[in-house]
DNA sequence: AATATTCCCGACTATTAAAGTCGGGAAAGA
DNA sequence: TCTTTCCCGACTTTAATAGTCGGGAATATT
């Protein structure tokens, strides 16, 4: 109830993969999606998207494959949590799960809570960034097949 | 994304009615989906269901309906949350959405980032008494269809 | 140029969880 | 005994997510 559903997870993972291996040139949609245990054809969908967001970018062809634009230290898991579930139109109430308007106008006595645990959500990611996680990969000596 | 669905916020306004009638004798079903635009054979079955969670009660018959049984300050959201969304079963990753267990079993550099998220999250779920909401919409002046 | 390899694109299908409904039965009081 | 209410289990619907597919467009290799 409190976690992305699958398509963010296969994102920020996809984005870790990448950031494993700045600086080595293009990383195949394949390779990635094999470390990462995500269904080929749907992460070619997802990373796709994530082209829009400037936070990668790809490369056609032999040598082809997608790379980070930034250095992992610049760029947190609010970045990309933010642009997959970037904000419906403003009349929606934040409360209220679907698109359909809050039946309280968003005036309900449940709003400020709503919008504090939002809050406290996003400063975690926010001040999560890549290289961080890398960071803790490492730290906890799981062998993270390289 | 990061808001309970629909059923648990139906439960979380239904309960906020009965709150709001403390010791006024039991509220039909009826007045609570009439009260907060829930679904009416809808709210029976999550009403029924949180009988089990020990924080309301019900009464059959021509007086009958549904009670608080215990006072709204000491009622939190938390209490509320964590009974409609009980934990699965441990072996399954916190990370991952589905009921699948997690492809690293749990140890990928995400999990403790979602940990603290959550932890997050109930911090204020669980220091939101029923009471402080019926406080905060006095507070708020707005109409509230009493 | 021809070929292999890779990403690209749009449309399509499948799966699943959540949402919501229904008919009839059981308590409780009038 | 009659009405009102909750109760129960099974059922249907809906909508979002997840995942697939065929073929086209770059890019580099030979």
């Amino acid at each position: 109830m409190l976690v992305p559903p699958k398509k963010n997870q296969y994102a920020l993972r996809a984005i870790f993969e990448l950031a494993k291996h700045m600086d080595q040139g293009p990383v195949k949609i394949s390779e990635i999606a094999a470390a990462q245990s995500i269904p080929l054809r749907f992460l070619e969908v997802i990373l796709n998207q994530l082209k829009a967001s400037g936070i990668v970018d790809s490369k056609r062809g032999f040598y082809g494959g997608y790379f980070l634009v930034k250095p992992p230290e610049q760029v947190s898991v609010g970045d990309v949590l933010r642009f997959l579930n970037r904000e419906l139109p403003v009349t929606d109430c934040i409360a209220c799960v679907s698109k359909t308007s809050c039946p309280f106008d968003g005036r309900c006595a449940f709003s400020s809570m709503w919008i504090r645990v939002k809050q406290a959500a996003f400063n975690i990611y926010d001040e999560t960034s890549f290289q961080d996680l890398i960071d803790r990969e490492q730290d906890a000596g799981w062998p993270g097949e390289q």
